[in-house]
DNA sequence: ATTTTAGCTTTGTATTGCAAAGTGCTTTTT
DNA sequence: AAAAAGCACTTTGCAATACAAAGCTAAAAT
């Protein structure tokens, strides 16, 4: 009945939205490669990276290439699952307009 | 490149989603029930309303029925193509996901 | 005559979004 | 050796939402 009744409230954000859906096909990607693809602020995604962090959606590895820190960021079961929660919700709403 | 380089800002909101999602099946949809179809308080509902006329999505009919005033709301053809062209832009995030 | 309904507007608060600047460490450039 | 630049942030500050709650007007129902 209500189409948005199952949308997952923290996909409300374009740039999450953006970081979840890169995050779902490359295994592990670093900062400023999501900066680029996603053409945001640092301090932007950042933030946004971090409440994706808080919700257990995302997981942050600090490492380092030589002793260069090098951070990558992997999505977690957690967050798989509710992003592809979302984006079923998402094509029902699709399926329901049309 | 850019996985939500297309989405539309407007349709951001949770809410104006559901609202163009729910005018895209019905013709015209009165006030009351956009509001219990979509769970929302009247005062927010009728401010995203305002956003999405603003902007030209949607088309406000002020009637009534007998004595008694009757407010519909309908999809503009602006907003029908920009609602298509982000669902269209969901439609590629969410295939660039799988 | 009082209450209820429809469709708002107004008010107020809390949250968000985002840019810009600052930070500490490291590497690269000069 | 010193300066500049990059990485991954944090902090600051402001402006734009989001939303609930209350108020409001005219008509309808009781």
């Amino acid at each position: 009945m209500n189409p948005i009744g199952n949308l997952n409230k923290i996909f409300e954000s374009r740039i999450r939205l953006g970081v979840m859906s890169v995050l779902m096909v490359n295994n592990e990607v670093n900062f400023n490669d999501l900066k680029q693809m996603l053409e945001v602020t640092d301090g932007n995604l950042a933030s946004h990276l971090n409440t994706l962090e808080e919700n257990g959606y995302i997981k942050v590895y600090k490492g380092f290439i030589g002793r260069k820190t090098n951070t990558t960021y992997a999505i977690t079961t957690a967050g798989e699952k509710a992003f592809k929660g979302h984006l079923v919700a998402l094509e029902h709403m699709i399926k329901f307009t049309k």
